[in-house]
DNA sequence: CTGATTTGACCCAA
DNA sequence: TTGGGTCAAATCAG
């Protein structure tokens, strides 16, 4: 993907104020929308009088902050294809059937198996932003994108694929009735740790252009991973609510599951930020301060650096659902 | 060369 | 019989 200084090398005068401004105005719009969420939590009744005075509601505030976002990633992505073509793709593309096999300059294999051009994904601040509203705007009670399949399965409906965790794909298939096809996906450690860990993803139907994305967990991780685990989005039935917090490996319990387990292949390559398909440089980056941030308590002004066109300020968002965590002991956080 | 992804084939439960 | 889940050959990318 190309790196943001070089976007901002091959913008005009011109368009760079633009791109300042939009980013100006949608800060401004997430610090409004950080008011109102803050006073929400700490006081509902107020919660009202501050959109009166903001005269936005949440809802609208999201709207204007995404397309604030979109406004500036269609100038910034623009002024790249002109001028580096084809190292950029949507994070969606990654689950779109290739279609471009007719195009390979090596002759046609008799089937089309493994026929396909790999895509770069861009991960970008709307698609983080996406992820943190959809958390933000869920209620409590869980009522907002999660609920619960069946035992031993959950689903996550989120603006990224990403949950911290390694994954390999291993099929994908169109499916009824749906546009978009599903992804299939198992834990990377599961020849060599025996761990049976399943996800399924499939892009949600958009009539509003929007993109987010149904991730369904099938059972639990049993792998042993020391490296960082991001946040992760759980809820079931039984306890309800919403949850995220960097998750560290630590349960050694778990490893003795892995001597019984015959080891086919090796996949035992330490990944830090998740897999190298649905993570990006910029995800790591992120996950890497929001880290650094936790270590060693760092103001505000740390993550602020880095991520102030969104306002967001994690370790307060953070602390606002911790309070209501309970660990069960496993790698997932549930209410 | 090694590991990851794509995708048609195959399997199986409903 | 059909739709969804998995396998594995072919290919890509570093």
């Amino acid at each position: 993907m190309g790196t943001l200084s070089a976007w901002s090398e091959n913008l005009s005068t011109k368009k760079k104020k633009k791109v300042i401004k939009q980013l100006v105005e949608g800060q401004d719009y997430a610090n409004q929308l950080q008011i109102l969420l803050h006073n929400n939590n700490n006081n509902p009744s107020q919660q009202q009088q501050t959109e009166h005075h903001l005269s936005s509601s949440k809802e609208q505030l999201v709207d204007k902050i995404l397309s604030s976002f979109n406004q500036t990633l269609a100038a910034l992505t623009s002024v790249n294809v002109s001028s580096s073509h084809n190292q950029t793709g949507s994070n969606d593309d990654q689950l779109v059937k290739s279609e471009d096999c007719s195009e390979s300059r090596r002759p046609r294999p008799k089937d089309k198996r493994g026929c396909y051009k790999r895509k770069y994904t861009l991960v970008s601040f709307v698609d983080v932003f996406k992820c943190w509203v959809a958390i933000s705007c869920m209620d409590c009670n869980g009522n907002g994108a999660y609920c619960r399949r069946a035992e031993q399965a959950w689903t996550v409906v989120s603006a990224t694929t990403q949950d911290g965790h390694g994954w390999r794909k291993y099929g994908q298939k169109g499916i009824l009735n749906s546009k978009h096809p599903r992804s299939y996906f198992r834990c990377t450690r599961k020849y060599d740790q025996g761990c049976r860990a399943t996800k399924q993803v499939q892009r949600l139907e958009d009539d509003d252009g929007s993109q987010m994305y149904r991730t369904t967990y099938i059972g639990t991780h049993t792998c042993t991973n020391r490296s960082f685990k991001a946040p992760r989005i759980i809820s079931n039935s039984e306890s309800r609510g919403t949850c995220i917090a960097p998750i560290e490996q630590h349960d050694d319990r778990r490893s003795n599951l892995a001597p019984t387990t015959p080891v086919v292949k090796g996949e035992t390559k330490e990944e830090m930020f998740g897999t190298s398909s649905d993570v990006t440089d910029l995800d790591s980056a992120m996950w890497k301060d929001f880290m650094e941030f936790e270590y060693y308590s760092e103001p505000d002004v740390m993550i602020s650096n880095v991520y102030s066109c969104t306002g967001i300020k994690f370790r307060n968002f953070e602390m606002d659902f911790v309070n209501v965590f309970e660990f069960d002991g496993s790698d997932e956080c549930v209410l």
